[in-house]
DNA sequence: CCACTATACATACGCTATGTATGTCAGGAG
DNA sequence: CTCCTGACATACATAGCGTATGTATAGTGG
């Protein structure tokens, strides 16, 4: 059945990247086979290689589909608090609870820098829920200088908290010890030296 | 030529490991095909199926082989400290350095989690590198109850310090910047509540 | 309203790279 | 000296990506 109207084309390129996101959270990249994705979406990789272009291409899409996700998330949250660091202490500790599902961190963390690259990965990091990090920092005081430096480790903190998390796979003890052991590392940041 | 020494068949098992580190730090684990690994180090495939069973399997041991690297630097630069928390920074401050090659950052932080799954290098990782960490911590009078938690935190912080490094391309400013700020995390296990 | 073009796929094919099965030759234990 | 096993080489099967090509319809200009 060639050519359907542009809404439907557009709700099948919407179906191939939430079917690939189950799949890639699944197996992981290299054990999908795009056929796995075009027949549960109903159609052939000829459908898959018109709206994505490649493999990368649509693993990219669900990437930056579940980055989206995720920020959103944490900029509710971040919106309800008050105070730049309360907000920073919000922010960050509803991005460790929305990002810690295990399709999200198995296809964000683990498969993401390997396969999109590391720097594809980081810019689209940046642009969704770093910068959001690096602005409470900001604002919370934190020193020019440091502030991008700050701004990665945290970031690579709550990344491998989440990945611990998900080892440890929802004992809600794991979960408290994490929280807390962020709020240390926050702590820090209020007590750095060269803050206004 | 069949059938070398032992000591021939050793050196030619080392020899393929060193190899692949090469190559897969320049071009990534995917990019790379085994007939390059064995034609450059003068065999062919059957060679590297013969000592390590998969592409994977041969990734496996280059990774083991780099993380050994990096712990035993991180060890002899912590054995020169004295003092609980001057081991802590010094541990740290060596680890970072260490792991800051672009080839060693590739496979260890890369592609390692994704090609051999994050649990298995995880475990690698606990073994050669945490572990110290997890010492050092403990000694530093981090509470029990967030040892597990902080160790994954600081060690998820050092590995995208690196990343941010390695992406500053030797900046040395941006060095700088990176162990301050580590130093900013690694002060406030000092100021931990529960800490003993 | 009608031709026409671009879109949204399907089909067919080539190529690369992994893994496996099989062959081969020499070192070393007995 | 013999035999067996280790250390490879060679040959083959197969999966899966990408690309080239085909095709019918949805939109669009006249």
């Amino acid at each position: 059945m060639p050519r359907a109207t542009a809404a439907a084309a557009a709700e099948t390129a919407r179906r191939l990247v939430e079917i690939a996101a189950d799949l890639f959270a699944e197996r992981g990249y290299a054990a999908v086979a795009l056929d796995d994705v075009a027949a549960a979406g109903g159609v052939t990789r000829g459908a898959v290689y018109h709206h994505y272009g490649s493999k990368a291409g649509l693993f990219r899409a669900v990437t930056a589909h579940l980055q989206q996700e995720v920020a959103a998330t944490l900029v509710t949250a971040a919106e309800a608090a008050d105070g730049p660091l309360d907000r920073l202490r919000a922010g960050s500790h509803a991005f460790l609870d929305a990002i810690t599902e295990p399709r999200t961190v198995r296809i964000l963390l683990i498969d993401a820098p390997a396969v999109i690259g590391w720097q594809d990965w980081r810019e689209l990091d940046a642009d969704s829920s770093a910068v959001h990090l690096r602005e409470a920092l900001a604002e919370a005081g934190v020193s020019p200088a440091l502030l991008d430096a700050l701004t990665a480790q945290l970031s690579g903190a709550m990344n491998e908290a989440a990945l611990w998390l998900v080892d440890r796979d929802g004992d809600p003890g794991a979960r408290e010890a994490a929280h807390r052991a962020l709020d240390v590392l926050l702590e820090a940041v209020t007590r750095e030296p060269g803050r206004q």
